[in-house]
DNA sequence: CAGGATCCGACACGATACTG
DNA sequence: CAGTATCGTGTCGGATCCTG
C-alpha cells in the first residue's frame, strides 16, 4: 500500500512523504551543519524526547539519509550524520527554512485572525485567550 | 542562514511544521498553477477522501496559505486558490519536488535495502515480499 | 458536487522507568 | 549517555452516510 499513489508527479510525493511528520525535517535541519551526538541533537533542538529521537533517527536511517557512526562502549560515543544523499537534500530544506525566517510571522499573523474570525463567529462578545492551535 | 541559536522555536519551525502532514504539501503543489475546484482537486491527487481533502483546505486555509472562493448554489461552484503568501512559498516547494525527481529512487532503493537488511536478521532465510513500510 | 457528521483504526508523539 | 520497553493520549487519515 505504500506505493501506489497514482498522482501524475509521484516522485514529488516522496519528497513530501519524508517531511510528512514532525521531527524528521527539524532533524535533518539541525545535522546539516556537521555530525552531532545525540545528546547534542537533543539540547539543541529542545522539546523532542529521547525516544521520539531515536525513532526519528531509525526512520531518517532507514530512507537512507542519515548514517549512525561509531558503537557503543561505557561512555558510548555514538554520532548522526546525513549522508551523501541526505546532504543533497539540503538545499531544498534550506530554502524551506528561509521561507519560515522571511514568511514564519505572515503565517502567525493569519493563523490570529483565523482565530479571531472563530472567537467572534461563536460569541460576539470578546474574551479571547491566544492558545493557538497546532496548525 | 548561517550560526543562529538553534532551534527551540526559530521560525524555520513554522515552514517545517506546516509541511508536518501527510497532505499540505501535496495539496499546496496542486494549486500552484490555478484555482482549481474541489473535485478536481482529489482527481488530480488520487487516493485523498473527500472528508481529509476538505479539512486540508482548511488547515491551509487557517495558516493563511490558501483561499476560498465562490459560493455554494446548486450547484456549488467553488474554487480554492493559492493566496500571495503561499504564492512566496512556491519556490521551496517546487526545490523539494524537484529533489524527488532526482533522488526519489534513490530514496526507495535505500528503504529496499533497509528493508533486505531487516529480512535476513529476522530469517536466515529469505522470503520476502516487499511490502514496504510507510517510511 | 460541496462538505458536514460519525465511527474507527493506526501510529506518531510524550513521559517514565530500566538496561549497558 | 545511548537506547529500549511500556503505557497512554491525541489526532491524522480513511470509509460511510447524509444534506443542500
Amino acid at each position: 500500500m505504500p506505493g501506489e499513489t497514482y498522482l501524475a508527479d509521484c516522485r514529488a510525493r516522496v519528497a513530501f512523504d519524508l517531511l510528512a511528520n514532525t521531527w524528521n525535517s527539524v532533524v535533518l535541519w539541525a545535522l546539516r551543519d556537521a555530525p552531532v551526538r545525540p545528546g547534542a541533537l537533543r539540547a539543541r533542538i529542545g522539546g523532542i524526547s529521547a525516544k521520539v529521537l531515536t525513532e526519528t533517527l531509525r526512520r531518517l536511517e532507514y530512507n537512507g539519509l542519515v548514517e549512525r557512526r561509531g558503537h557503543p562502549g561505557s561512555p558510548p560515543r555514538v554520532e548522526y550524520a546525513l549522508t551523501p544523499l541526505g546532504r543533497t537534500l539540503l538545499p531544498a530544506l534550506e530554502a524551506l527554512g528561509e521561507w519560515g525566517f522571511d514568511h514564519g510571522d505572515a503565517v502567525l499573523a493569519a493563523q490570529d485572525r483565523a482565530e479571531d474570525r472563530a472567537q467572534e463567529a461563536a460569541r460576539p462578545t470578546r474574551s479571547g485567550v491566544g492558545s493557538r492551535a497546532s496548525f
